[in-house]
DNA sequence: GCAAAATATGTTAGCGCTGAGATAACGAAT
DNA sequence: ATTCGTTATCTCAGCGCTAACATATTTTGC
């Protein structure tokens, strides 16, 4: 081997002089090994500083440690939240994620999965339910696991792994009609991408309209969400419905906006103005008024799809349903 | 080929009627093709729904089209926007990243890096200057291109692109001495891990001391930070040091929590407590008082850094520090 | 009209690894 | 002593693709 080649395993095997094959069931602990043979093996491999190629091994073994993951959008803390879930049940295995971005664009999530698929994974995780045709297809096609994460309101193609934002809509609407709060008002952001908003407005419409309430105002700003959107957004709200006294927001990033503009426009949050946002993000709760809103575990969203994965290299008969469940954050806003 | 096996290129080839080399350059756009294959090949393909074993393309060409991605954390909102830049840069092209989290820990980085050359990436993209022996010796020995990003105050193994958080806390203490500012505090987190927060720290306070000022109180959190940790601190802070008239905080997320610190205790943010932070992130904008700070470009650290790795294969002569720079931001805090 | 150049395609030998089966060495059971 | 089972190791084909080279086939220049 000269100075500037990558050692590979005949290198190491002729070093510990036993086998290719042996080196190799040495590295992946399979099949029985003398002690002394391995520790022979272990010591070549540090000599040389060899380190397995994984094409290869894919290659050889038609299967790869690979989970491909498929997130809408960095930009949103949420996503990042179940990246460090998905990341933290990874790191007890010898698996690694793949990771795309598709921007809420289901033919880039298309493009992108055509990619991941190229190294064989053995899992996809990708998010809600709104996949193009071909999307499907591939995924159905290649016998990898999938989940689907964030959102349970629908049929899965393997595992399904969130909440219900139908009933956490729905949940936010008893609990506000609950604290006495009539005249409501609504703040959202763009939904055409954002499946998982309109499910928890439905929800949200549901719980009012079964107590013979409805929305009296509502504004949608024409964006992704953000906490400046929030702000401005609740103000044009206001100037256009000034008697309401709740408003929820489609997430707590426009939610924290919202707060902002009743700090600058100084109305009393809660008393005169109840806010409710979404997700029980860490922002929401450092508010000086801890904000009111619906815990979605995003964390455990992340976690629990890698584990329910990793409990089968095939799909199961049956679809799963994972439930993370939610929970409502008092919080001092509502 | 039967229903449910995955279709290769001697699947195609031999639908297509040509030699399975002739659908390889076909893929790949290399090599003279006539139309009229070329839309034979491309036909097959889609019939087939063929998609090409990135596994076996690697390792017949020894090299992939991956790069290997090192982030710190994913909680700090910093690292996902350095991670959409990669992305953005990446999205033209044919490579992927696939991303590693080490949670700020030199071994855990080192682990990682093992499992990321396994897959013979094109280039390594990891954070700041901080690495183990074996980590330095594994990249120097396979021949990726390696970015370090962040941080240009060391000299890099090959490609550095950041800034000068030296500079940036510099350029802090010169702002808030010429707006009249005399006694400084400081809020931090735990620099252990933070190599840049304790740059920007020297260099705040040898801009003071030019000037023969000091910090007159300082105060860490014994942990990462967090606007939580932001509030508390400065609480803490201003409890053994009640009359001074300015605080940098180590990032903006401290400085939004020591914010909402003054707005819940009734200090006058600015008038009688100045208020300094770095990044320029989204929520320090927002604030009914735009935070003052510093503006670090995240996202083009990552897009740059990509652009650099891939305008050549190979490490060029000399390193190359790219310096994305920074800018104040003046806000309303200080 | 013929050599040289340009274009289009085929042939072949691996890349580094793993899986299946073959082989060897040895003790225990018959 | 022979058979059997166990343990440890080796041999070898081949995963799906690409690089290098070989082989047509056409075009061009003179």
């Amino acid at each position: 081997m000269t100075q500037y080649e990558v050692p590979t395993l005949t290198h190491v095997a002729k070093l510990a002089g036993v086998s290719e094959n042996t080196v190799s069931r040495v590295i992946r602990n399979k099949g029985p090994i003398a002690d002394e043979t391995r520790s022979r093996v272990v010591k070549a491999i540090d000599t040389l500083g060899y380190v397995p190629n994984r094409a290869a091994g894919s290659l050889a073994s038609s299967g790869s440690l690979l989970i491909g993951v498929l997130l809408p959008s960095l930009s949103n803390i949420v996503f990042p939240e179940v990246l460090q879930g998905i990341h933290a049940a990874l790191a007890t295995t010898a698996y690694q994620p793949m990771v795309g971005v598709t921007n809420y664009d289901a033919n880039k999530e298309q493009d992108i999965l055509s990619s991941l698929l190229a190294w064989q994974p053995a899992a996809v995780i990708t998010t809600g339910f709104d996949h193009t045709d071909a999307t499907r297809r591939m995924l159905s096609n290649s016998r990898v696991r999938v989940a689907e994460l964030m959102d349970i309101d629908a049929d899965p193609i393997d595992v399904a792994v969130g909440l219900s934002h139908r009933q956490a809509g729905y949940a936010t609407g008893r609990h506000l009609i609950e604290r006495g709060y009539r005249r409501f008002g609504y703040v959202g952001h763009d939904w055409v991408a954002d499946r998982r908003a309109r499910l928890r407005h439905e929800g949200l419409c549901q719980a009012l309209s079964e107590t013979g309430l409805a929305l009296l105002a509502e504004e949608r700003f024409d964006g992704p969400s953000s906490t400046m959107a929030g702000r401005d957004t609740l103000a044009t709200l206001l100037a256009h419905a000034p008697d309401i006294d709740a408003v929820v927001f489609s997430n707590d990033d426009m939610a924290v906006g919202g707060f902002f503009h009743c700090l600058a426009a100084g109305i009393a949050v809660r008393d005169r103005l109840a806010l409710f946002g979404f997700n029980g993000l860490d922002i929401g709760q450092v508010l000086p008024m801890p904000l009111s809103t619906v815990r979605s575990n995003r964390f455990l969203i992340g976690k629990t799809a890698v584990e329910k994965l990793l409990e089968s290299p095939t799909r199961p008969e049956e679809r799963v349903v994972v439930d993370t469940g939610f929970d409502i954050i008092e919080g001092e806003t509502a």
